[in-house]
DNA sequence: CCCAGAGCAAGAGCACTGCTCTCTTATTGA
DNA sequence: TCAATAAGAGAGCAGTGCTCTTGCTCTGGG
């Protein structure tokens, strides 16, 4: 009797039956996301592509908000997992380069999963409570610019006065407001370079959302330059060093050196729904 | 016979009657847009409470979308129209109060109505086409901040050396990629200069929207004080000259002295949903 | 081994949605 | 006055999330 709230023994032909299922649900689910987006995943659906009934999925996942949380979860995690590979690939001494690698690699996975970025980054449905498992892969992405900016402040490679020399210095109101944001992400870092690592993380995620969702169109052409010329602009505004001459080029084409193949994203660079052509999205 | 694509005269009673009831309409939509968010809003619902048939609303709304977009046009007109007004209250040569004010405008609007920023900058619904009825008004409010900087450049008030002077001049593909911005929106300023105005205008919104949409729980507790610095931060990157000494504080309480009874947003400045209380919007 | 209880699948059904018909009534312009 | 047209009401269709009941199968302990 494991009745206290675990999970049965994996060892069960059952147990085996059931996490397989489990997998598969999850599978169909995110297909349907990303074919259709968040509010035309139905379970009904699931459950007719995997030849189950209708109230079979029940046993799964006791409701569509529990389905959809595992999609946040796993979605929560792949942008971390993209951002720390993206890190780790680094010179860990070059901190410019670290930051610009990240929010490139964060880009990338949105640009590739435009749905499942817009279901953790995008609105919210009111009325449901976020539920605690989504908080620790959420903060798995932040985690690393907060560590990025730690080592560098640590490492004594941030500018000091970097923007704000001309600017009064943070008062007391802005000391304490980001207490638990330096107590928990970035302990070494002073309260004025949080704020500015703040602006810059919620510039990146702004600047994606905007070209995701389609702000941009008829605005800026192709998008490629801009952001990459705006990570430097950012880094610069937190204190990185800017990057040494002679570096790799600025513009972010997927991984290395020569991917021709990766044609899963547009000629142009935007993002556009997996299914349609030149169809927009339709705001919710 | 104004049959080549016009309204009816709207001298007739029933002319009247179809735009009062086409404004009942929206209003009672916007009424359950502001309580349960966009996928909670009902076309058999409205007609429930405006007391008519289910089928009726289809003569004045053919689809859900279009009773969408409707509300998409007006709430980015609101925006719109709160930009402008924070825009013209300032002193037209104080550039960055002006940025500043218009900033807080921006952001005191959607505090205010959080399901409908959440409706026009959050998350898309793919499979439909955006209307052009939606661009005119979108860009009411991109449009002022664009004027705000190109009168800047003409008046010579902005630093010309920025942020940037450290880093690599603006390349030619960054140039042609804010060509068609520059042209539209402000054709004084140079590229590298729009490059910033860019990066600040998607940073504004990606702290509305982290702020509105959750990211910042227990992570920062207080973003008024935050939110005002970045203010500074940002303007002082565009190269707009920093806040006279002795100029009105920078805390963001929504008029101009002592408005004590805005009890319309949380004690704390966090938004909420108007019905709940404490409960977290759920990711959709 | 054997069997009670647990897990699981299926179907019917409820309340709800967007949307489309048809039918009737009221208003309009000529 | 009269034909045309707009507006309203109701039934109905296909779809949804979710629950309940009914059987069936696997599991672990006596």
């Amino acid at each position: 009797m494991w009745k206290c709230g675990g999970m049965p023994p994996s060892t069960g032909l059952r147990a085996r039956m059931r996490a397989e299922l489990t997998a598969e649900i999850k599978d169909e689910a995110r297909r349907q996301l990303a074919a259709e987006g968040a509010p035309g995943l139905s379970l009904r659906a699931v459950t007719r592509a995997l030849g189950m009934s209708s109230s079979a999925i029940y046993r799964y996942f006791p409701s569509r908000d529990d389905l959809l949380t595992a999609l946040i979860v796993d979605a929560y995690d792949a942008v971390g997992a993209a951002a720390e590979e993206a890190d780790s690939a680094c010179p860990e001494d070059d901190f410019g380069a670290r930051w610009r690698a990240v929010a490139r690699a964060v880009r990338r996975w949105s640009i590739d999963n435009p749905h499942e970025y817009a279901l953790v980054y995008g609105s919210p449905v009111p009325g449901y409570r976020a539920p605690d498992d989504t908080v620790g892969p959420a903060s798995r992405v932040t985690l690393v610019l907060a560590r990025l900016v730690d080592d560098a402040v640590a490492a004594g490679a941030l500018r000091r006065d970097a923007a704000s020399e001309a600017l009064p210095p943070l008062g007391a109101a802005g000391q304490a407001a980001v207490r638990t944001l330096v107590d928990v992400a970035f302990p070494n870092v002073p309260g004025d370079v949080a704020v500015r690592a703040v602006a810059v993380w919620t510039q990146l995620f702004g600047m994606i959302s905007f070209e995701l969702f389609g702000h941009f169109h008829n605005v800026i052409d192709d998008v490629d330059p801009v952001f990459d010329r705006t990570l430097l602009e950012m880094g610069h505004l937190v204190g990185f060093p800017p990057p040494r001459a002679g570096s790799r080029p600025a513009v972010d084409r997927g991984g290395d050196v020569d991917d021709g193949d990766a044609d899963d994203v547009d000629a142009d660079g935007r993002a556009a729904p997996p299914d349609g052509g030149d169809e927009v999205w339709f705001l919710i």
